[in-house]
RNA sequence: GGUGCGGUAGCUCAGUCGGUAGAGCAAAGGACUGAAAAUCCUUGUGUCGGCGGUUCGAUCCCGCCCCACACCA
């Protein structure tokens, strides 16, 4: 029997994972992980749905504010910061609170991924450069050449995902293919799964709202500071995206912030099936906390 | 009032030299292993504005009407 338990609240954005963590952390006495992608950079405030100083004050979290934007952040990174932090949490608690929105992040440190090596740097610049000077179909054909069981078994119309077969094939002679799968691991402690869910109704009402909040908020002008590096992965976001093209002169405000209100729901459609798949996930209702609580402590 | 151009999927439109129609976006569902708020996949029956006429058969041709836009008075 594992002392050790991590909680994860899981959940589309706008959901109010943010709050309920919170309350839950305090309750435990113990900290919180973040698991999303676009909260740990410090740049990005008021797009990305931060918890507030004054909440980030009340608890202590972890992958908040903690890089860059110029840093690389993946999912790979995730997993080894994320589980060090646990590791020293559990020193002197005996459960963490990990919250985010993030599927994979989320998979990343239950189950972990497998070893496939980084990218050479260099070469996946000129996979990209090649990428974009040629198109889809060269991609297709390097593929075939190079890699033949990504070219059948693998996504050969997703230029992400070939750009990356392409850069392992290339600097490891394997294809990415035959590194997953290889190990689930096991991890030192409990998990229970959480998920936050509500009518896709409600759930819209609740992204307009807080999109139009976020505009209230100044996140125009937070987008203007950022559009020297409107190009670098971390801002490849929703909320920045649409408004860089207004910027730009491509589209009236209102035409982007309804496209940001548009992009959200698809972001939150992709967290619920991503999260739906689950089955260890235990879907809250009413009284959220509470049901935590009484899971957790009958664990 | 006259002339012109339109009225086709929730939206923008394509098309059928007459054999009841298809793209993009939206919407819904799904995938996801170093960009993941990213990237990608699947799903399209709608009185083809209305009423008549011609025809074996009309959304497509003809007539009238209605609606929208533009121009002329």
């Amino acid at each position: 029997m594992l002392r050790k338990k991590v909680i994860i609240i899981a959940g589309p954005t706008a959901a109010g994972k943010t709050a309920l963590a919170i309350d839950l952390a305090l309750h435990l006495n113990t900290t919180i992980i973040s698991a999303d992608s676009r909260q740990c950079f410090r740049e990005l405030n008021i797009g990305v749905a931060k918890p507030t100083p004054e909440e980030l004050q009340r608890v202590k979290h972890e992958f908040i504010n903690s890089h860059s934007i110029h840093d690389e952040v993946n999912a790979a990174r995730f997993e080894e910061l994320s589980l060090n932090w646990a590791e020293d949490i559990f020193k002197t608690h005996d459960v963490v609170v990990v919250v985010g929105g993030t599927g994979l992040y989320i998979k990343a440190f239950c189950e972990g991924l497998d070893a496939v090596p980084p990218a050479d740097e260099q070469l996946r610049i000129e996979i990209k450069e090649q990428y974009e000077q040629y198109g889809i179909s060269w991609l297709q054909e390097q593929i075939r050449q190079r890699d033949p069981e990504f070219h059948l078994a693998g996504e050969t119309r997703n230029p992400q995902r070939m750009m990356r077969a392409l850069e392992v094939k290339e600097s490891t002679g394997r294809s990415i293919l035959s590194f997953h799968g290889e190990a689930m691991k096991t991890r030192p402690f409990q998990i229970l799964y959480f998920g936050l869910q509500l009518t896709r109704a409600v759930l819209n009402e609740r992204i307009n709202e807080r999109v139009d909040t976020m505009m209230q908020k100044g996140l125009l002008e937070e987008v203007k500071s950022l559009v020297p590096f409107r190009n670098l992965n971390a801002l490849q976001t929703v909320g920045y995206t649409e408004l860089f093209e207004h910027l730009a002169g491509n589209i009236g405000l209102d035409e982007a912030v309804a496209r940001i209100k548009q992009n959200t729901r698809h972001y939150a459609k992709r967290q619920m099936t991503w999260f739906k798949k689950n089955p260890a996930m235990y879907w809250l209702e009413k009284d959220p906390l509470r049901t935590i609580l009484e899971h957790y402590q009958s664990a």
